[in-house]
DNA sequence: CGATGTATTGATGTGGATCAAAATAAGTGG
DNA sequence: CCACTTATTTTGATCCACATCAATACATCG
């Protein structure tokens, strides 16, 4: 699990995606053939709120984030939703699609602000992932990251308490799309989004956040959540 | 979620591995082209609860299971052992050998009875990659398939109930490694590791099992589950 | 026949979910 | 700028599915 930002020389900055690198996905492509990719792709706009593919919808198509926020969930047949990964800019998802015969979308995609995406179709990304076979190592890299997460989420789930996971949540998401201010690390997350990927309810994760407000580790107004004091989240 | 075997025309024999084939990771390429990575693959033999690596150690070695059972897990700081995949022959694991720089692997891999084993080092595994792109195209979809049965599990684990866990876990198990016998499908599992792959407490699954004892659903002896009726496990 | 892992069965406890209700904070459109 | 709607948040009271603990019984095997 990643240690916070404790350590290391503050480069808070951009720790997902280098600077002007589209996407993991691309990384170590030379700049021609990141813009031949680029070429082939197109982009599509989204408003808040729509969905961009359902789970189990056959993967038809390669995404990448470019801008705003999305989450990749699962609906259970109980109806409630599992929040399985904020999608932030840089993200690529949907990557069943590079598969020469692609399978099912594994969760669904919808934007939760305006966004804005680059698109590619099966066939052309397939073409791509031939002449660049440093594609398919990265997706590889990536989808065996995601499994790490996952892993990691579920054996935090059955081993420790929602205190820590929501720690660590809150953490993990300040280290990904975290603002740095004088005050601490701004994180935008509502209370809901927190402890669906905590697995925690939303009236827990309430109560936990308060405790740690009157604490002076963090603060939080509608919406959003400032980090005083990372070190203090950490448990173990 | 696989729907067990009530359906389809009874083709119990090998539903993960078709004949001949050593394991999904090379399906698809050509006989000629499985003997070239065969030969480049050293055979290792290990004995019952030997551990053939760690979480967290470099992967250096890619595996394919040949004989025998093992157990993919993971160890909490908190002591117990999240057991995250049987590993039956076939399966593939070590997977993120095949990167150019390999991650860590992501759990431990221990024999759990003796078995045989099919191991490559990363230099020779990454060369036969590249000769045979075929091989990164079906690594993505284990990896991918991994990791829709971990997003399955979790998503259970949160909006199910531990009996519903515990059926679908031994409906599952039934269909990878049952032997179909006159009286239903026998699984070879402890009652324990059954628990563990349901995330369920031993204790839980005993009584969940005696129960469907008494119905008429399952029989069971020490270290095995007979499956009389399939889809009186079934819920939704 | 100890010794060791597995299974059963009952009693007890509890972490957090769930339910209910109200307060607060943003939009939204007239 | 206000009235209205909708989403988020808080706080307290209640509940329960399961884990945990404890003790015993059962198998298996060297």
């Amino acid at each position: 699990m990643l240690r916070s930002d404790k350590s290391e020389n503050g480069h808070h900055s951009n720790p997902a995606t280098p600077p002007n690198l589209l996407s993991k996905l691309f990384s170590g492509i030379s700049e021609d053939g990141v813009a031949e990719i680029l070429a082939a792709a197109r982009t599509r706009k989204v408003f808040a709120k729509q969905m961009i593919f359902a789970t189990g919808d056959k993967a038809t198509h390669l995404f990448v984030l470019r801008e705003g926020r999305g989450r990749y969930s699962r609906l259970a047949k109980t109806g409630d939703e599992v929040l399985l990964k904020m999608l932030v800019p840089g993200d690529a998802f949907g990557i069943g699609t590079l598969l020469e015969s692609p399978s099912p979308y594994i969760g669904s995609a919808e934007a939760i602000s305006d966004a804005e995406m680059l698109v590619w179709e099966h066939a052309s990304i397939r073409r791509l992932a031939i002449r660049h076979p440093q594609i398919a190592d990265n997706a590889l890299r990536i989808v065996l990251h995601y499994l790490k997460r996952y892993v990691d989420r579920h054996v935090g789930l059955v081993t420790k308490t929602a205190e820590q996971r929501l720690a660590e949540t809150l953490l993990s998401l300040g280290h990904r799309t975290g603002r740095t201010l004088p005050a601490g690390v701004q994180v935008d997350v509502t209370n809901g989004q927190l402890g669906a990927l905590a697995d925690v309810s939303p009236f827990t994760a309430s109560r936990l956040l308060s405790g740690w407000e009157e604490k002076g580790t963090v603060s939080k107004s509608r919406g959003k959540v400032l980090i005083h004091l990372p070190e203090a989240l950490v448990v173990d």
